[in-house]
DNA sequence: CTCAGATACTAGGGCGTGCAAGCAGGTGAG
DNA sequence: CTCACCTGCTTGCACGCCCTAGTATCTGAG
């Protein structure tokens, strides 16, 4: 970090400050939290996306890795994975195409259902992953740049969003 | 909410206890909080765009008008929005694309950089960009579900998360 | 003054996300 | 048993983000 940068004021303060100055006092504090929040998760994920992009990954197609591996028999129905990976069903397809193409997952028939299909993970698949987990926990999960009170208090004040947002 | 949602485990709170389960004890609060985050985020830009679809903009351009909106002569460098914004000078040029289409935004030469290119807010677009702020405050930004101390706790984190990161 | 290197923007493509529409397959009321 | 109605998945489209060139234009060392 430069000085010059160092010396640069905050553009969520900035923005804040506008708000305010605009007669929106009521919005201001909550227009600078979700600013930060979104500025926040671009940051976290080009750190991850950095450490994903050598193996051939995303964070998307990362989490399904993982969501296969640690489920019982590691496949599960496209539906289920969406549900509770909270995403749209096409983008479930889409990420299944592509670690489909990639070899890390396979596509198999529903046993009793033949409108569903199971998404299956394969060795590759696990070996991959398994790299993946071990690349993002030393490289990104075990220090955010924060002290670890600070993830505790963003955890709780984020669980209560989502809590009350109906997540779960 | 269902009671049967009620009753669901939080995915999230599942996931890290596979992470300890694992042995990968030091990296679980991370990984717990980075994936609060990215499913926070995408729970509040769902609040947003349902406010922002009836008027036709994303909350990209939105940001893009509201900026230039904000600046001195109601208009900027493409490259000067892009480093405020924090975003590729590729969105940039985009999201400028669909906002001069809708005739929120036009493209003036710059007077002394034959290189640059000046952004610049029209009429239509000061008033819809006022219109959406409106909107947002009374239906996302006064009320995020969370308490006020929350609110502040998660600006406070996240602006020291983003400082260390460099961003400012 | 010249020209190599920096800078501003655009074009094209990959990837993720969501909506709308369509098709095959299941299901229950009658 | 039948048929209208769900469900599970895929496809096509729009949009956003980023990356990698590529084209103009500017700038400064010599």
């Amino acid at each position: 970090m430069t000085i010059g940068k160092m010396l640069d004021t905050d553009p969520i303060g900035e923005a804040h400050r506008l708000w305010v100055k605009h007669g929106w006092t009521d919005a201001a504090d909550g227009m600078a939290a979700v600013t930060s929040l979104v500025r926040a998760q671009q940051i976290l994920m080009q750190r991850i996306d950095v450490v994903l992009r050598p193996l051939n990954l995303t964070f998307a197609r990362y989490e399904i890795l993982m969501l296969l591996g640690f489920s019982r028999n590691g496949a599960l129905p496209m539906t289920r994975m969406g549900s509770l990976l909270q995403v749209h069903p096409t983008s479930v397809t889409s990420a299944v195409d592509r670690l489909e193409a990639q070899g890390f997952v396979a596509r198999l028939p529903h046993p009793t259902d033949r409108r569903a299909v199971l998404a299956s993970i394969t060795e590759p698949g696990r070996s991959q992953s398994a790299t993946a987990t071990i690349a993002l926990n030393a490289q990104v999960f075990e220090n955010l740049g924060i002290t670890d009170n600070q993830v505790d208090q963003l955890r709780g004040v984020l669980r209560s969003l989502r809590a009350n947002a109906g997540d779960f």
